[in-house]
Formats: structure tokens, sequence, C-alpha cells
DNA sequence: TGACATCTACTATCTTTTTAGTATTACTTC
DNA sequence: GAAGTAATACTAAAAAGATAGTAGATGTCA
């Protein structure tokens, strides 16, 4: 498999968020740092990673002992055809839609709430 | 199997969209309006749907010859806490980070930006 | 240098998801 | 009632995803 431009499944999300969030790290770093706080084997991790690179998601360099990876892409350029067929799939494309329903189950502090009013406002 | 509270899959999310978005509808119905528009086989469909009654996922009921199916969970309570794991494990909790990626990346009206502005306003 | 720790490679397995073929049942219409 | 149409049931299986064990390599340090 050369290069496929899938998107990256639930785990390998995580995996990018932790890299996107931190930098490059390795497996370890990766592993305890994976925002679901699910137990898992080192080799699980790993094994998702060496796959993640096979794949395209990741690039490898070594450092001393150890491996560090890091994405390949940008987390705007990964994120973005997400968002969109997230968007498309479930949500009938509305925008608003999505922001309801982030509103109404999530926490959104008053400086989040700031933050969006002023992504708005610069947009219009 | 008897029921699992687990989270729908991709495909699964389509079909549930769609009998959210139409009410209930045969198989056929959905076949025809899953967003991504990708060609499969009816009993593809089929079989996906059957599936998500035995995980609890929809109900059906007889009308004339077909069988019509419709979600027994609302969109709400279903999305809610898909869009809470999505949130917390992709974008670090920040709904902002969220929205900030839709707005560059989405198509969004100026009807859609009025109706968010509102919607932030009315969290206030 | 030898004991121990850490890391990667290789391999295997289990589960879920996605796909669809074939058989059967029921309805329609001539 | 036979032919055709349309629906579901049953079954299978390929593909993807998640999990982890074992072995081997390498580094550390007493």
């Amino acid at each position: 498999m050369p290069n496929k431009p899938n998107q990256p499944s639930n785990l390998e999300l995580q995996v990018l968020s932790v890299l996107w969030d931190k930098g490059p790290s390795t497996v370890r770093d990766v592993l305890a740092a994976l925002p679901d706080g699910k137990e898992r084997a080192y080799t699980t991790v790993l094994t998702i990673m060496q796959n993640m690179e096979k794949k395209g998601f990741l690039s490898r360099s070594q450092k001393g002992n150890a491996h560090v990876y890091e994405p390949k892409e940008s987390q705007q350029k990964t994120l973005g055809p997400m968002m969109q067929n997230l968007l498309r799939n479930v949500f009938g494309g509305k925008v608003s839609s999505v922001m309801q329903h982030l509103l109404e189950d999530a926490e959104v502090s008053d400086e989040e709430l700031k933050e969006i009013r002023r992504l708005i406002d610069q947009r219009k």
C-alpha cells in the first residue's frame, strides 16, 4: 500500500491529536497521553503507529535509542476533510446544527463563547 | 447481543441521519438518500439496518408490504455523546477549535452565521 | 561483562464493519 | 393461477480496526 488519502480511524485520530498537541513523541509518550484514558498495552499503540507510518499519516526519525513520530499532515489539512464529511453525512451540511449540539452538550466557558463570537464577527 | 449502548459506526450514522431527516423510511428510501452518495447494493443497506435493529438503534414496523424503520433514540441523545467524544479526543475539549475548523473549511451562508450568532447570544 | 531495562519487529487473533449473493415470501396483474 | 416484481431472511466473507504476545536488538550501569 503506497499511499491512500484515507480518513484516520478513531484511535488513529487520537494518536494524531496527541502529536499535534505535544509535538514529535515516542510511542510511550503517546500511550500515556491518549485522551480517552483507556488502558492499552504498549505494543498495541506501537502497532497502530507503525501502521500509520505505512499509511502515510506519520513520519519517523531515530532519536538516540527510541523512535520519534510526527504527523505528516497539519491538523488543518487532516481535520478539514473529516469535518466536511461529518457535516455532510450527519448534520445535513448545517454548521449551525453542529454548533447547537456542541453548545447544548458540552461545557463551554465564557472565554470560549467570547472566542467563538470573535470568530464569527471576523467572518462577517 | 441484547443491547449495547455503543456508538454507531460511520455508515450507521448516515442511516440515522437519513431517518432523522426524513422520518420513518424503508430500506430503499434510505439507500437512495445516503449522504455520501456511494453506490451500494440494496442488500448491503438492508443488512446494516437489520443489524442496527438488533443493536437497538432502530425499531421496525410493517407498512403494507414493506418494513418501515425509525430511530429509537432522538438525534440529540445519540449525537450528544458522540460530539463529546470528538471534542475531547480530537479538539482537546475546545469548542472554539471545532468552530474554527468548520468556519474555515465549510461553506457557511450568511443565514447560517446569523443563526449561530443567535445561538451564542441565547447562551450568554 | 553480565543483568536488567527499553525499544522495535514480527506475528497472531478477535471483533466490527462493510459488502453482497441466494433463497424465500408476498403482492400484482393479466 | 402463473409470471413478474419487490421485499425480507439467511448466509458468507472480505476488509479494517484494535489488541497484544514473543523474540531480538540495543543501551545502561554496577
